[in-house]
DNA sequence: TAAAGGATTTTCT
DNA sequence: GAAAATCCTTTAC
């Protein structure tokens, strides 16, 4: 489907630069509804974005730009709409979206995704019974769409790895408190999911 | 259904 | 040398 002039219908359209130049947590908001997708030689696989966790910068605790500009976090600290791609526990990947200006090291992980393509791709990279278990955290979406270190730096919006425009999704449907599973815990509402039907 | 513990290696102190 | 923005399996209730 195409509309007249040729384009790509706008929910298909990556996300500009320019989206990932605003507050975090507004980013983080508005990120639910769109789709990430990577585009490999395997093969293509993408899901709508379902829940994801704002890292404010070197004074939120939890984000790891407290530790300044060292190599790994070198990316964090890049321009807004480039990927911020980490290895934790020795063997996942997860990944971010950088935010705001160049020098303030501040991201959104991506948390859980819905699949809509690339189902069978993803079943051959992970090895799980229910189809439910592909993407439902932010190393498993990683491993599903193929997502490694040498995608950390990437455009979101241009590329093998993009973030679409997708359906907004209503506040009556979007579930925040603060984030999980993180050693320097604080209280903020950072972390946006989308409720199950 | 929930809680606990192991895997495994990069990164920075 | 310690900790880590996780996942998976096992164990307990």
């Amino acid at each position: 489907m195409r509309s007249r002039d040729g384009s790509p219908p706008a929910r298909q359209r990556a996300l500009p630069a320019a989206f990932y130049d605003r507050a975090t947590e507004l980013v983080a908001r508005e990120l639910l509804g769109a789709e990430l997708e990577h585009r490999t030689a395997r093969g293509t696989a993408r899901g709508r974005i379902v829940e994801t966790e704002a890292y404010l910068g070197p004074h939120d605790p939890a984000c790891h730009a407290v530790a300044g500009l060292t190599r790994r976090t070198k990316h964090l600290h890049g321009p807004p709409g480039r990927a911020y791609v980490y290895f934790v526990y020795g063997m996942h990947w997860c990944v971010n979206a950088v935010t705001l200006e160049e020098g303030h090291g501040s991201a959104v992980l991506i948390r859980a995704l819905e699949p809509l393509v690339g189902l069978d791709l993803m079943r051959s990279r992970r090895k799980v019974e229910r189809d439910r278990d592909l993407t439902n955290g932010p190393a498993k979406l990683c491993a599903a769409l193929g997502i490694t270190g040498a995608q950390d730096g990437a455009r979101l919006d241009r590329g093998a790895l993009r973030i679409l425009a997708g359906a907004p999704v209503p506040d009556e449907r979007v579930l925040v408190t603060p984030r999980i599973g993180i050693r320097h815990a604080v209280d903020w509402p950072l972390r946006f999911v989308v409720k199950e039907a």
